[in-house]
DNA sequence: CTCATCTACAACCATTTGGTTGTACGTTAT
DNA sequence: ATAACGTACAACCAAATGGTTGTAGATGAG
C-alpha cells in the first residue's frame, strides 16, 4: 500500500488542478494549441504572475507542458494527464457498475426463492 | 456567462472534493453500500470530527448524501455528482478529438494540393 | 547597443483547508 | 434511569492556496 502513496499525490495534484475555474479554462484554451504564458495571461483579470502560478500547478499535475519558443514559453496541454483522471472516474463508475449488478443478482434470487 | 458561475463553483467543489485521498477512499467505500459516520471513520488514522468534515465536503459537492438510520447517519454515494465530473471530462476529451480532426484535415489538405 | 517584452521568482497577505480537542445533544441498550 | 454510543458543532492551529507587487534575467526588435 505504501507504493500507492504515489500514485494518490499524484491523482492529489490532479483532481486539485481542475478545481479551479480559471485553470479549467487554461486547459480549454491550450488544449486548441500551444499558447505563451502573456497570451494565456491577456484573457483574465489577474496578473501575469498569478497566470504564471495556475501554469506552475497545471504543469506540476502533469496536465500541461512548456515549451521554449525564442523568448516565449509555448504551453500545450498534456494527453495522459487527461486520461489519468478520466480513468479514475471510470474506476469508480466500474464500482457503480459492479453493485448494480449485485442488487439485480439479489433481486433475482428473489424471485427464484418463492 | 454570469449564469455559468454556478455551475463553475458546483465544479471546483466537486474536484476539489476528489483532490483528497481520505476523500475518494470514502466514495469507493460508499459507493458499495451505506456506511454509518463512525463506520467511515473507524478506518482511518484521524479523529472522528475530521472524517465527518471530509463527508460534508463530498456532501457540499453533491457526491454522496446522508440518510437518517435511527441514532446512526448512513452515508451513501449519489451517482449523478460522479457522472458530472465524468461528463466535465468526457467535454475535455471532445475538444481534444476535435483538435485531431483538424490536424488531420490539414494534412489531407497538404496531400491533395501539390 | 538599447529598449521593450516575456518570463521567473521572492516576499507578502488574506482566506481556505485539514486536522485537533472539547462540549453538547439525541438515541439506544441495560 | 443511567450509561454508552453516534452525531453535531465550535474554537483553535499549522500549512496550503490564490492572489498581489516588486525585482531581475533572457531574448528579440529597432
Amino acid at each position: 500500500m505504501v507504493v500507492d502513496e504515489l500514485r494518490e499525490t499524484e491523482l492529489d495534484r490532479l483532481f486539485q488542478a481542475f478545481a479551479d475555474a480559471t485553470r479549467r479554462d487554461i486547459v480549454r484554451r491550450v488544449s486548441d494549441g500551444g499558447l505563451s504564458v502573456s497570451g494565456l495571461a491577456g484573457h483574465y483579470a489577474m496578473s501575469f504572475a498569478a497566470v504564471q502560478k495556475h501554469v506552475a500547478v497545471l504543469e506540476r499535475a502533469g496536465l500541461v507542458s512548456k515549451e521554449r519558443r525564442g523568448r516565449e514559453q509555448l504551453v500545450h496541454a498534456n494527453r495522459d494527464g487527461l486520461d489519468r483522471a478520466r480513468q479514475l472516474l471510470d474506476e469508480y463508475e466500474a464500482i457503480w457498475r459492479q453493485r448494480a449488478g449485485r442488487i439485480a443478482e439479489i433481486l433475482l434470487e428473489d424471485e427464484e426463492k418463492p
